[in-house]
DNA sequence: GCCGTTTTCGGCCCGACTGTTTTCAGTCG
């Protein structure tokens, strides 16, 4: 049976939340926390690296006991100290962790008096009145719980970027015009540009706060006022979407915007860089005593603990802290560096617009180049492409790059993968083409090391140059299919393949931590939107944003290559 | 439980809001 990072993630944070319950040191709960998000982020197989010899206390955050609970995992599936908590506290328990209000010393007195063991007994214990009457809680504090659980249930929610993006631009707009507001930013996970946003963070600046509250509570689309003061308020929004608004003095806007931003594990690893040099970092500002060095600008804050500006995407702890104090951070890309798009449909399979409008609509981006990528023949629900069809479709380009002018239409197909291996057109038309860009739209429940196998044999084709969207996941909606994405990375360094961050809202595939493996690895990447209409073209800023995310800089990206380099860089080993 | 350009022991980020409390604990981000 093999053990995945994300199992072991999850016995940490359990082992995190029983010993919550415990009351057990923070500082060890928190210790698990961070052990966990450390394997959880890992590019590589825990498992493959126990097995490999190599010393996980060498990762952060992990010591030699947490190191030794690894490999104990990795061998036998279990981890005696939650198999130990688990005795001691009913199986719901923690689960009361996650309604809002409930936090360890509340669970912990529902239990003892009250015997509630999980969400059932909870609701039955409200229904009856009796919460109100133990030491601490009251009335209120039971109609709280209810509600919480009514409204908001006990699963976190997380919104797709683009989705909290249309919240976030209006209301930021919205806020601009209150008076006395002079800034507004949306910070948080939205500004890290992480691929989902739990809620939105959102930053202004002014002189007297509560008025700019008040105006902000009332707001027509707020169902419900969680908590409200005099410089923060969190509200949730008809849309389920909750939103923090934090509003301090101009002077603070620096500070204030870094400590919104996060990430919190960032934050903390920042503070603690700071309290070594005898300073204190708050919202407010960078302080040594009462007195205020820094805090109007971001860069100023991070001049004070000794770093260069960090980008927000880099901002997770992963390393970024380290590289800024040695100087080598990345030089992350961005979307002025792009030079062209490498996966476009038409109408010819399940793209809405014609050739012509696709390219007209790449030039005016400023691209020097559009990859024309229509589906082949095996996806006949998106109208795929047979070989007569996509040669046909090769002279229609060839007459119309003739005429274009100030860009050029690449001659490609996006090739399925067949669960063989084999790819879905001959070598006759494939060796016609520019590029071929392949991917898998079918049998996505194939065990892992036979969809790995599946995907490296495509590989060995010599015409396969791009794996696109190459985890199939639908944020939300999909899950990725099981891969041994170490494998494929080595396989297209030896190969000389590509692989794709398609920039589709709800695909964004690879992800952050996949781009940095296959950085790590030398292999490049093209950043491609897959657009399947001419607006879709402008999905680029978030495919360019998961790379930067990913640590990726203009040299690890394909097409920011003028035409003939990329010629070049797509040749085959 | 981790970690060391103050430390192998003794620290570990910091503040706002809520509710029940007359000074603070619990929760959250």
């Amino acid at each position: 049976m093999a053990v995945h990072n994300a199992d072991i993630a999850s016995m940490f944070n359990r082992t995190a939340d029983l010993l919550e319950l415990q009351g057990a040191n923070p500082f060890r709960i928190r210790a698990y926390r961070r052990a966990a998000r450390t394997i959880a982020d890992l590019p590589q197989s825990a498992a493959r690296l126990v097995k490999s010899g190599a010393d996980l206390s060498e990762l952060p955050g992990i010591g030699d006991d947490l190191a030794g609970k690894i490999a104990g995992i990795v061998k036998t599936g279990r981890c005696p100290i939650l198999g130990q908590l688990e005795k001691e506290f009913p199986a719901g328990l923690t689960e009361l962790l996650n309604v809002g209000g409930l936090g360890p010393k509340r669970v912990m007195a529902l239990h003892q008096s009250l015997g509630i063991d999980n969400i059932d007994d909870l609701r039955r214990a409200i229904r009856a009145g009796k919460i109100r009457t133990l030491k601490g809680f009251s009335e209120k504090i039971e109609q709280k719980i209810l509600h919480a659980l009514e409204t908001r249930g006990t699963q976190e929610k997380r919104f797709k970027w683009i989705v909290a993006d249309e919240t976030a631009r209006p209301l930021a707009a919205w806020l601009s015009a209150i008076e006395g507001v002079k800034k507004v930013v949306v910070a948080g996970s939205y500004r890290r540009m992480k691929d989902t946003v739990g809620d939105l963070d959102i930053l202004v600046t002014c002189a007297k706060g509560s008025p700019v509250i008040d105006r902000f509570v009332k707001h027509e689309e707020v169902a419900e006022i969680v908590s409200r003061g005099a410089t923060r308020a969190t509200v949730l929004l008809r849309s389920g979407l909750q939103v923090d608004l934090r509003a301090v003095p101009d002077i603070s806007y620096g500070a204030a915007l870094y400590y919104f931003t996060g990430s919190k594990a960032h934050n903390v690893a920042v503070r603690a860089l700071a309290v070594k040099r005898g300073l204190k970092i708050n919202e407010y500002g960078v302080f040594k005593g009462d007195k205020r060095l820094a805090g109007r600008t971001e860069e100023e804050v991070f001049r004070q603990v000794g770093l260069p500006y960090i980008e927000p995407e880099l901002r997770e702890n992963r390393g970024e802290i380290e590289a800024a104090r040695a100087g080598t951070l990345p030089r992350l890309v961005t979307v002025e560096d792009m030079r062209g798009d490498l996966h476009a449909h038409t109408k010819a399979s399940d793209g809405r617009n014609s050739l012509s409008e696709m390219a007209a609509a790449a030039r005016a981006l400023g691209y020097e180049y559009l990859a024309i990528t229509d589906h082949s023949r095996h996806l006949t629900i998106a109208n795929g492409l047979d070989e007569k069809r996509l040669r046909k479709q090769c002279e229609d380009i060839d007459r119309l790059n003739d005429k274009l002018k100030g860009i050029t239409l690449l001659k490609s197909c996006e090739v399925d993968i067949l669960e063989s291996g084999k790819l879905d057109l001959p070598d006759s038309i494939l060796k016609e083409l520019d590029l071929a860009v392949c991917s898998v739209h079918y049998k996505f429940d194939l065990p892992a090391a036979r969809q790995t196998e599946r995907i490296i044999r495509a590989m060995d084709n010599p015409y396969f140059n791009i794996l696109a969207h190459p985890t199939g996941r639908l944020i939300g909606e999909r899950e990725p299919y099981a891969l041994e994405m170490e494998r494929i990375v080595r396989a297209a360094k030896e190969r000389g393949c590509l692989m794709e961050i398609n920039a589709q809202p709800d695909r964004l595939d690879l992800n952050d931590i996949h781009c940095r493996m296959a950085k790590d690895a030398g292999v490049k990447l093209a950043i491609s939107t897959d657009a399947h209409a001419t607006g879709h073209l402008r999905y680029m800023t978030l495919g360019v944003a998961q790379a930067r995310r990913g640590w990726l800089e203009a040299k690890d990206v394909v097409n920011t290559l003028a035409l003939k380099a990329l010629r070049q860089a797509l040749k085959r080993k």
